[in-house]
RNA sequence: GCUCCCAUCGUCUAGCGGUUAGGACGCCGCCCUCUCAAGGCGGAAACCGGGGUUCAAGUCCCCGUGGGAGCGCCA
């Protein structure tokens, strides 16, 4: 894997001393969605607000479905958006940010745990905790685990270990009472403490469960601040009882609602069309898809298109929508409209590809067209028709020249001939309505259809000043061979 | 089934007891323009239902309904 932070993010790390850590803790597993990304978004402008960290750390805990390749999908995802990472991969050792070479941290976390009588080893077998399960939801009771294995002397279970029996760790939940947090969106929080069984916190082979090296690992990691999906909420209290009997300080939790996708269901892993690499692909800008993201669910910010700082500076946990969130095309265009409007000389001209047009013409092109377009490719579009050879003429175009006849073109050709250079269409235009008798839309439509083959598109004037005079030539006579035919016919 | 979360225009949302229920996207119309885009102006468009509390409820409470999550040796 090959995972390098940017320069920029290694000055944020130096020059910030705030406590305020934020993180974003994706499993290798599958590539990113909106949802995955608007929460990896929201925590970087938590941090950035109030001039803190942002930590990347990788859970892979999971070995079996540990995927390098969707380690660097992640990775570049969020690097495209601009989401760089003060901690995480490409800064320091993977002992920092990578779980898979954590194992002696949750080991000797789990022991911690076990000699203070926190957490307990359980022996059932798979076979009986899913009959116990069948036998629970058969009642019509909440299936949890039923404390089988909790009083099990320590000495026994250190003999039945000893003699190879395979065990799970659990962690002791509070039996009675209410278990209470403070959510940084939602506010307060209470769950009955009866409403939750004791939780696997450590494999039988050893590997540390999702919810033990999540959780330690943000109390290890000095992280204080996690916003992280609301299926994580019922999660909170045991990862709080975790850390307590650690002696680590939880992070305060805020849960977003889910994104779901554009027919209401929850975007997964495998939603395609919603995926990051696929809108970066079909063209979109990352100011387009963070502008975007950081409204969905959020109110607060103005109309204008902002950068992540601008961003941060309006955003606050506390004003996050509780109700799920709508992915919305029509809306990520909007500000995918506005970011190709602002978007720069230098970030457009990559996008440039076709090679019809004179070198020397490559940024009138995309000045001129800018405005006009959605999507950077679209330029190409733009100078296969301005600059190509070949014209291909649909049945509007051709019924719009042949409104006028050969003359016309005729011309219209000859007067530019005569012009050199730049022309001035305020003295040019005058000039072609009285040579041509036709005014306006008269002039313009046939004139417009006959050199670009469209109805509409950029000032026309302009076109004619950005095309090469000989294809101006060559697509006026055209016209004039069309409409020619029209009269013979 | 149990526990928890959520519910205002089609969509994203403002609203934190008294509003002509506001804005944005999209849509429609007009203006501008050769045209499109942009811009300007205008329009259609919403409080899930039922009970309370209150002089007054989109706003507070309860019950429904609908949606979602969690209840795993997944993360």
């Amino acid at each position: 894997m090959r995972l390098h932070a940017s320069g920029r993010s290694i000055m944020m790390r130096v020059m910030t001393s705030n406590a305020v850590k934020t993180r974003f803790a994706p499993s290798p597993t599958g590539k990113l969605h909106l949802g995955n990304l608007r929460t990896a978004l929201f925590n970087v402008l938590l941090a950035r607000r109030d001039g803190g960290h942002f930590l990347l750390r990788i859970e892979d805990s999971d070995l079996a479905r540990n995927d390098a390749s969707a380690f660097d999908a992640i990775a570049a995802d969020l690097r495209w958006l601009g989401l760089d990472w003060d901690e995480g991969p490409g800064i320091g050792a993977p002992q920092d940010w990578q779980q898979s070479a954590r194992a002696e941290v949750y080991t000797s976390a789990a022991d911690k745990l076990l000699a203070a009588d926190a957490a307990y080893w359980c022996f059932c077998s798979q076979q009986r905790l899913a009959e116990l399960r069948a036998e629970q939801t058969r009642q019509g009771k909440a299936p949890r685990y039923d404390g089988c294995c909790a009083s099990l002397p320590r000495r026994e279970a250190d003999d039945r270990r000893a003699a190879g029996e395979p065990a799970v760790l659990r962690l002791r939940m509070p039996q009675s009472g209410m278990l209470e947090f403070n959510d940084l969106v939602r506010g307060q929080q209470t769950v009955p403490a009866d409403a939750l069984g004791d939780p696997v916190i450590q494999r039988a082979d050893g590997t540390a469960a999702f919810l033990f090296a999540n959780a330690l690992d943000d109390g290890l990691m000095g992280v204080t601040h996690v916003l992280r999906g609301e299926d994580h909420l019922s999660n909170t209290p045991r990862q709080q009882v975790l850390l307590r009997q650690l002696g680590l300080t939880a992070p305060a939790y805020g849960h977003l609602s889910l994104v779901t996708d554009e027919a209401g269901a929850p975007l997964s892993k495998r939603s395609g069309s919603a995926g990051i690499a696929e809108l970066h692909a079909a063209g979109y800008r990352p100011e387009a898809v963070l502008n975007y993201l950081a409204r969905l669910g959020n109110a607060g910010l103005d109309e204008q298109l902002h950068d992540l700082d601008g961003l941060a500076r309006a955003f606050e946990p506390s004003r996050l929508a509780r109700s799920p969130a709508r992915f919305d095309r029509s809306q990520l265009d909007h500000w995918q409209s506005l970011a190709m409007a602002q978007a720069d000389m230098a970030s457009l001209l990559p996008a440039l590809t076709a090679d019809c047009l004179p070198a020397d013409r490559r940024e009138s092109l995309v000045a001129l067209v800018q405005p006009n377009i959605r999507f950077a490719h679209e330029l190409n579009d733009w100078a296969q028709r301005l600059f190509a050879d070949e014209l291909e003429l649909s049945a509007d175009a051709v019924a719009a020249i042949r409104s006028r006849d050969a003359e016309f073109f005729g011309q219209i050709d000859q007067a530019l001939l005569e012009a050199s250079g730049e022309i001035d269409w305020q003295v040019w235009r005058p000039r072609l309505e009285a040579l041509t008798g036709c005014k306006g839309g008269k002039l313009m439509k046939p004139l417009r259809f006959a050199l670009t083959g469209l109805g509409h598109g950029p000032a026309l004037g302009a076109v004619i000043n950005l095309m090469v005079p000989e294809t101006r030539r060559t697509r006026l006579q055209r016209a004039a061979a069309m409409a020619g035919e029209a009269d013979d016919a």
